[in-house]
DNA sequence: GCAGGCGCTGACCGATCGGTCAGAATAATC
DNA sequence: GATTATTCTGACCGATCGGTCAGCGCCTGC
């Protein structure tokens, strides 16, 4: 017999499962574009129901970000702690960008949606945090070919995680994925003299 | 006395004032996030009126758009003229960043909204000519790290040019963009070793 | 059995969406 | 000045938007 949860633990947690299924749909046809009732279609649930789990679209919206906002704060934290341990910068790359594949639905719907968004609160934060990535790990004041290299280095990273040829990114390939962004964002990311 | 057009060219052309408003506030929110109403009130119009330059909002958008997409068009026809002359690189990379910079709003739109309006014909066009760049650029079939340099490059620069910073591009630095743009796209299209 | 809470839903709300249409206002033609 | 196009607009349309609410079914604890 499996443990049974004593405490109340849904082995399907319709909030979850919303939320899950919004994060897509809001990365695939921006927030704008995505109706509560297409979401409620998609879940197979009814517009009502999912304004029971969450107060409002926005409150959907938000809390479908914020894992991966705080986890992407939770690495920046992380890093500040290393500070510029130098030899580390690759180790860096490649935690960033597999921080960016397992989130690359968020990582879309910041860097394409963001400025759209930034006056929801959790996006604000996030644009944020994406800031202090750029200040922590260019020395003093960024140059404007530094920000152009780092903008470049994300946009582009976040563009191609999602955008991928036809659809969804096919799991076979996505080490090649992986390999070949840690490689150019590494190139990017490195700060060259001026 | 200023030679006077014989025949009709209104000295205000209403539509093409429209467009360029409809084009800032679709790159600015979307093109869901924009509404036939506020991009009549930003022009001073009203929706009718708006209604009766253009067949339908789809229509604006797609009126809005057709010139750049028609420039990258020639742009490209002219690239697979000169073949690939070799040392004529750094000369493409240049005019291709100038291509972006000159229509920044219709890039930011394309690249950012591109798959969520891919069933919109001149977006879908637009998406193709993009294809194109890739394939006529890079020798053969593209390996997965050559499509992701060319991925990154595109969108990062996209990106960086609308959201450069705090709001609209200053004109004094737009040179310094420029040439930290030629600088990067440059580095990340030359087609490496594997 | 039954009381009560939880998950869920349909009906409904005002607002706004894109779009139509008849007609007012303006400008051009004779 | 009268006639005719050309712009432009308010009123209106059905559909959909995000959101509210009363109540239905169902499970649980007594």
């Amino acid at each position: 017999m499996p443990t049974p949860q004593p405490i109340t633990r849904p082995q399907t947690d319709v909030a979850a499962e919303l939320r899950s299924i919004a994060l897509e749909m809001f990365a695939e046809h921006g927030y704008t574009g995505t109706s509560l009732q297409q979401i409620a279609d998609a879940a197979g649930y009814s517009k009502s129901s999912v304004l029971y789990h969450f107060r409002s679209k926005e409150a959907l919206f938000e809390e479908a970000l914020a894992p991966s906002v705080a986890e992407l704060e939770e690495f920046l934290d992380s890093i500040v702690e290393k500070a510029t341990s130098g030899d580390s910068r690759a180790q860096f790359t490649a935690d960033f960008v597999d921080l960016l594949l397992d989130h690359r639905l968020a990582a879309h719907i910041i860097i394409n949606q963001g400025q759209t968004l930034s006056d929801i609160p959790t996006v604000d934060r996030a644009r944020g945090l994406i800031d202090r990535i750029g200040e922590s790990f260019m020395s003093g004041l960024p140059t404007t070919k530094q920000r152009i290299r780092l903008g470049v280095a994300l946009a582009g990273a976040a563009y191609v995680m999602v955008a991928s040829r036809p659809s969804a990114t096919e799991i076979d390939d996505i080490d090649e994925v992986r390999e070949a962004l840690i490689d150019v964002v590494g190139e990017l990311i490195t700060p060259l003299s001026n």
